[in-house]
DNA sequence: TAGCTTTGTGCGTTATAACGCACAAGGGGC
DNA sequence: GCCCCTTGTGCGTTATAACGCACAAAGCTA
């Protein structure tokens, strides 16, 4: 399963010219804003440094925002809570995306015999279903499984994956978790 | 919401020195194992140095686990999907706990006016509640609030709740968040 | 165009991370 | 008890993190 995303070399270098560039900000600016010199920002952007891990907490207070937005590669920027169901499936919001917990949660209606494909989500999804109503098929992996009411299962979603409604149609419940684990 | 959990000054010092502790091993066999030279683990270990982050990927690679391990101020370690439901109230595990995304779900069944009380779970655990069928009330911050069929609810669990079946009882999801998010 | 301000990079200096090694203390075996 | 090995700490050395400053280039305004 591709939850745990891997720090490669470069995360840190452009995670904060990503956040840097959102906040609209110079490195002038940033070095104000996070008591680090504008010279060593300029450094760990270009990745000619390896920073402590007090410079890089000194730099995550200054912004604002949690340490880990520096460390952790982001699979999703834009991406993030932008699971699209197109088509006429029905879904309703059970929970919005949390960008602190990373997951976000649908409700999703399947009519009989429905079908629907999604295509991979972003890198590292984790994708639970847990059935409210009725049945449905599951096809991920290349395998296929049926679940009825109460059954639940997780499964790595950064893959194509297709839901069917059975005879009854299905009504389950969607979850996403985004990576924000472990890492 | 306490799910944000600050790094502090000892939280690198306390997770190296625990990890090393679980896998009982000192400090010349970590140092063998990851590739840090004892007298840095030493030092990290008492707070005489600040890493670079290049080392503690050297020490969380060695050791065959994620960084956020070592970064990450544990607000569990043997109460992780440790939550327990004393008394008579009836439980499945929906989804048991998973150390990398810090998650379990449970299934629990109130029969009509079963009252359940939650001691705060630990520091910065985050819940939710949907209900699957019936209706029930949720007692937590000084509030009391009704639920019926489909609906969903996130509260911070770090503090004591309580739950109660109306009439018909009730059947609900209840997914704990450990922390495990953005810090 | 000229002048001023902003921006990012490079450089030299200082402080400290990270290391190998030595050693005192503790533990285990004979 | 003696000997050997293990363990964690301290020390001196080397490499590098982090800084302040200077400066070239770019951008903006009159």
């Amino acid at each position: 399963m591709g939850l745990l995303s891997a720090m490669r070399e470069d995360t840190i270098a452009q995670n904060l010219r990503r956040i840097r560039n959102e906040k609209g900000i110079s490195l002038s600016r940033a070095a104000d804003q996070t008591g680090v010199s504008k010279a060593m920002l300029g450094q760990i952007e270009r990745q000619e440094s390896s920073p402590t891990i007090a410079t890089l907490w000194k730099i995550s207070q200054g912004f604002g925002m949690p340490l880990s937005f520096l460390l952790q590669e982001v699979t999703c920027t834009e991406s993030c809570g932008a699971v699209r169901f197109p088509g006429s499936i029905s879904v309703r919001i059970v929970f919005p995306y949390d960008a602190m917990l990373g997951v976000e949660t649908f409700e999703i209606t399947l009519s009989p015999g429905q079908f629907h494909q999604s295509e991979a989500h972003v890198a590292g999804l984790v994708e639970d279903i847990f059935v409210l109503s009725g049945g449905m098929e599951l096809h991920v992996d290349e395998t296929e499984r049926q679940l009825s009411q109460g059954q639940a299962v997780r499964f790595a979603a950064d893959q194509p994956h297709a839901y069917r409604g059975l005879d009854e149609g299905a009504v389950f419940l969607n979850t996403h978790y985004y990576g924000r684990g472990a890492f």
